[in-house]
DNA sequence: GCCACTGTTAGCAT
DNA sequence: CATGCTAACAGTGG
């Protein structure tokens, strides 16, 4: 589940434990890890140091001196780890990164080998195909431009939440969230959506990823943060992964549907169809 | 043992 | 452009 949320907690729990660090060399355990082509060769980057971590959608970029970058993407189960060199690597473990010093070096675990990696050059970041079509940063859009994402569209509304190309970073939880804070129905065809319910979709979004990073993230299996710290906001969850219980706003049962393949949680009385 | 289910998304058919 | 299905993979729980 490493939506923004998570991807902003892994990026700031790791930028102080890496950047300004020298690396040694990189061991890639798992071939099909890296995105060929536009693969530089990861021996190039021994004797470079780390300039920056940063996150874009759910992607990590590390930037390293040279003009090159490292793009991770952890899918659903991936994690980036900083762990003692000495510690014995366990068979989810596909991608290391050492450093000259004695520190901890990051590793990239995974248990579904979903993610990727890849080695850019940093200049052609931007237009590589991470990159390109990218929605924009819903922390960074306001009412008015964030509104212009869901007009003229044909798709539900859940639908379009989760759709990276019109908006980055949002993911099933925080769909499912945004959506019942909101009191939208996932269902809801986004041009039947008024301005009053995309003013209230823009704010209650905004404030569900930030109460997320504020609380490190959602734990509910696999996720951790870069020093392997689960995250808080799982118990603040209100309809995720709580079908049956009462809504914690009326008392109706949550129900859980699937749209587009995806297990979709709701109140049928907060969040009316339309 | 088998089957259903899981946070993501690319690719393909319709 | 949009939707729906599958696949990539491994683990968990019934």
């Amino acid at each position: 589940m490493p939506e923004l949320p998570e991807v902003e907690t892994v990026v700031r729990s790791l930028a102080p434990l890496i950047r300004g660090r020298k690396i040694s060399g990189a061991r890639l355990r798992l071939e099909k890890l890296i995105r060929r082509p536009a693969a530089f060769e990861l021996d190039a980057l021994a004797g470079r140091r780390i300039l920056d971590v940063s996150r874009r959608g759910k992607m990590v970029r590390i930037s390293v001196e040279g003009g090159l970058s490292l793009v991770f993407h952890l899918k659903m189960t991936g994690q980036l780890l900083a762990r003692p060199a000495a510690e014995p690597l366990d068979k989810h473990t596909h991608f290391c990164l050492a450093f000259r010093d004695d520190g901890a070096e990051l590793r990239f675990r995974d248990v579904r080998k979903f993610g990727f990696l890849a080695c850019l050059r940093t200049a052609e970041m931007a237009a590589s195909k991470e990159f390109a079509g990218l929605g924009p940063e819903p922390l960074e859009t306001g009412r008015e431009a964030f509104a212009a994402l869901f007009r003229g569209r044909r798709g539900r509304t859940k639908s379009l939440l989760l759709d990276q190309r019109v908006i980055a970073g949002i993911g099933n939880i925080y769909a499912d969230e945004a959506l019942f804070a909101a009191r939208i129905h996932p269902l809801t065809g986004a041009v039947r959506l008024r301005t009053s319910d995309l003013d209230r979709l823009w704010r209650e979004t905004r404030r569900v990823l930030r109460r997320a990073i504020a609380a490190r993230g959602t734990s509910v299996s696999d996720y951790r943060d870069a020093e392997g710290l689960e995250g808080d906001f799982q118990e603040r969850l209100r309809v995720y992964g709580r079908a049956g219980e009462p809504c914690p706003r009326c008392g109706t049962p949550i129900r859980r549907i699937v749209v587009g393949g995806r297990g979709t949680h709701f109140c049928p009385r907060c969040q009316r169809r339309c």
